[in-house]
DNA sequence: CTAAACTATATGCTATAATATATAACATAT
DNA sequence: ATATGTTATATATTATAGCATATAGTTTAG
């Protein structure tokens, strides 16, 4: 049986850019202080400050939370999907205003 | 200033039914057993079963390792195009093969 | 310029994801 | 039925998300 590789040295890494840079113009745009969004998920604007500026990685029920408070949500997609999904979101982006997808860039 | 309103009282919840459903099904998609697929991002078998199971809520990174290793990628979507975007997965469904989409049910 | 509002950083604590190892439970094949 | 492969559970430890509070910067309004 293969064992795995890597020992204790950990995955953890910053929450992409563009995730981080969503969140907040998201924020933003619901015209929400960091202390206000976090009053309406039960986290602390601490918690919001150090999700926004990539010191830590949240869970995914966290983000889960952030992303449809803010209306947003997260889809488990095909990677062969990826690109029409992508166009999809620049089209609304032109008669909205965001660069609405993310999670784009390496996260390693 | 608002303060949070939640005194400790953890949001955590396991990981939706459809997207573990949808892990599993993909790391079979690939003949990996829980072993093979934790050796390929450096998880042991036993957490690869925690997730499974729905014992553990990943963090983000975590969940993104494990979508991208089974081509998938994990998109921050506008909640209006949710509706678009599960059509364009139920069609790719049709000459192909799963339920792709996750994250519809509640984490709550 | 000053005050107020907001954001980032600091510290200590708690809960839990993640690591590591072992083994029980379950399934499959011979 | 037993050996083999696979998955779930158990225990212990470490790393870190998250909680609570305080405060130092930073930005914005007057």
């Amino acid at each position: 049986m293969a064992k795995y590789i890597k020992k204790h040295i950990s995955r953890l890494e910053a929450l992409p850019e563009s995730v981080r840079q969503l969140l907040k113009a998201a924020r933003l745009k619901q015209g929400w202080t960091q202390a206000e969004l976090g009053r309406r998920i039960g986290l602390p604007q601490m918690h919001i400050s150090a999700i926004e500026t990539g010191k830590i990685v949240p869970r995914f029920d966290t983000l889960l939370d952030l992303a449809r408070i803010l209306d947003y949500d997260i889809l488990l997609v095909p990677k062969t999907l990826v690109p029409v999904m992508q166009s999809l979101m620049r089209n609304q982006d032109s008669e909205e205003q965001r660069p609405l997808y993310a999670s784009d860039d390496e996260i390693e």
